[in-house]
RNA sequence: GGCCCAUUGGUCAAGCGGUUAAGACAUCGCCCUCUCACGGCGGUAACAGGGGUUCGAAUCCCCUAUGGGUCACCA
């Protein structure tokens, strides 16, 4: 290879948001690029202006964004090959295609839709080829067509013999035979050039050097070797990735509503995680390593450790990695996200020292959203929980035991007079010991009687000294009264 | 259907002719433990099938099967 630059590009089209299959290509070119000190331009593809969503391209900046994948050129930051946008580059392209009709690798068809659609219907089976029907125009019929106005396509000849192969960089040789290359439209009769096109003029242009893409476009690529040769441009290295598919094995497709990358940030996962995991979904590094930031990865990233089999996304292990992201937060990030939460579960600073409980938080949740479910309590212990829960046969708890440990442990709790976790400990370890019985025969209930519920963030200390003097020792006093009550009738 | 590609445990995957076939997620069990979570230890579980080549094949070749991709004036 020379020394020339790396450049890779991430070339959306802006028909809606970016699935999971879009960012990571666009992850991919990023780190094909950055792992070799190069530059990762973003190209927009508007040439189907038929297809153009309102508010696509700003997604496709939003997720780029949010995602950490920053452009070096672009439409909104600029750069030495623009413009950027396709839409903004049509006067381009007609005057190559034509250098291409020069060249007799391409030629000008002036078949109109109602013919192909009928040329179609009578072939029994797709993958029916174009008839060539206008390759044998005469250059007085082509002349006098143009001439008239008559719409027209410009078309790629494809050679009737032999195969084309080229190198691909994950897949290897790939050869396919000319028969089954269809004389494809160039530019089209709107006078915008077809993505396949505009892409291979672009790439040019923009001097890419690594073309990274899904591999639904291995068996086009010929076209575009084709392409390349007949204008005696170099070739650039071409990248194929493995498919993402979801369960079961199907493509995943905005099309049948598979997750986007801000779908997944609404389930509650953070942007790092997403990277990371899609990272390592046909891709592995050299070592045993699984939690990457966008940094690491940008270092150690090799085209060499991409896979050829497509890998089916795996939301449990997403899962797993964003409660690694949440756990590695720093305690201040993670209390900012996790006040929004709160406030959802009406949890204030004055019922709790929330601090203290994104602290317990940080340590068990996998998702943000699943705060509210876990503080719940804080804010108002449940009426009528299920007394049975003192019932502990590990614990050797019983709703009449339970009665005795918990009045001795109000009463040394009641005579502190710091409120903290040490002092709590202490006093309720105390009681342990004076009592002669195991710890869970006094935490077991108290955390009991001062949650009502079966799970809590964290234990009896921790909760007893988030709650505060007055609450636990009411919450205490409640749930000694209804044991009683309910001891009574038995 | 033609063409192209792929196929290691449920999932992500290492492996590039000689390994007890890594590791992670999930799952199960045990330990730790006042619950949950964390952590520790251990278990179940894989080379799609068949032929070759070779002293030796998960690794190379062929066939079959399965899965996927692609066959637009879409990208």
């Amino acid at each position: 290879m020379s020394q020339k630059q790396v450049r890779t590009r991430y070339a959306p089209s802006p028909t809606g948001s970016m699935h999971i299959g879009n960012l990571r290509s666009a992850l991919y070119e990023y780190l094909v690029a950055k792992s070799q000190g190069g530059v990762f331009v973003l190209r927009i593809e508007d040439t189907d202006q038929k297809r153009q969503v309102e508010g696509a391209l700003q997604k496709i900046y939003d997720t780029l964004k949010l995602a950490g994948i920053q452009h070096d050129e672009g439409p909104d930051v600029g750069g030495n090959y623009g413009p950027y946008v396709q839409s903004e580059r049509k006067h381009l392209y007609l005057a190559y295609a034509k250098q291409l009709v020069e060249s007799k690798h391409a030629y000008y068809c002036f078949c109109d839709k109602e013919r192909l659609d009928s040329l179609r219907q009578s072939q029994e089976h797709e993958g029916a080829k174009y008839d060539r029907h206008c390759l044998g125009l005469s250059e007085r019929e082509i002349k006098e067509n143009l001439d008239s106005g008559m719409p027209y396509v410009i078309r790629q000849k494809m050679p009737t013999e032999g195969s084309v192969t080229y190198h691909d960089a994950v897949f290897g040789e790939i050869t396919v035979p000319s028969s089954e290359l269809e004389d494809q439209i160039l530019v089209k009769s709107d006078g915008f050039p077809t993505y396949n096109f505009a892409n291979v003029v672009d790439d040019h242009l923009m001097e890419i050097t690594h073309v990274v893409r899904g591999s639904e476009y291995v068996s086009s690529t010929p076209k575009y070797i084709l392409l390349y040769e007949a204008f005696g441009w170099d070739v650039p290295v071409f990248i194929h990735l493995p498919l993402i598919t979801k369960e079961g094995g199907r493509k995943m497709s905005k099309r049948e509503g598979d997750a986007s990358f801000v779908d997944l940030i609404d389930m509650g996962y953070l942007p790092e995680a997403i990277v990371n995991y899609v990272a390592l979904l046909g891709w592995s590094p050299r070592d045993n390593q699984e939690i990457f930031s966008l940094k690491e990865l940008e270092e150690v990233f090799d085209i060499k450790g991409i896979s050829k089999s497509p890998s089916t996304f795996d939301f449990e292990k997403l899962n797993w990695m964003n409660r690694e992201y949440i756990r590695k937060m720093d305690l201040d990030a993670f209390h900012a996200k996790a006040i929004e939460e709160y406030k959802k579960a009406s949890l204030t600073e004055t019922t709790a020292d929330l601090h203290k409980v994104s602290q317990l938080l940080r340590e068990r949740i996998e998702f943000f959203t699943q705060i509210p479910e876990n503080v719940d309590f804080l804010v108002k212990m449940p009426d009528n929980y299920d007394l049975n829960m003192y019932n502990h046969k590990k614990m050797k708890t019983s709703t009449e035991n339970s009665v005795e440990f918990l009045e001795a442990s109000y009463q040394s709790l009641a005579q502190l007079m710091d409120w903290n976790f040490q002092s709590i400990e202490k006093a309720l370890m105390d009681t342990v010991e004076t009592l002669g019985v195991k710890n869970g025969q006094i935490l077991w209930p108290v955390r009991t009687a001062i949650s009502g519920k079966q799970m809590t963030p964290g234990g009896a200390f921790e909760i007893a000294d988030i709650l505060g003097k007055e609450e636990t020792l009411s919450r205490l006093q409640i749930s000694m009264d209804r044991l009683k009550t309910f001891n009574e009738n038995q």
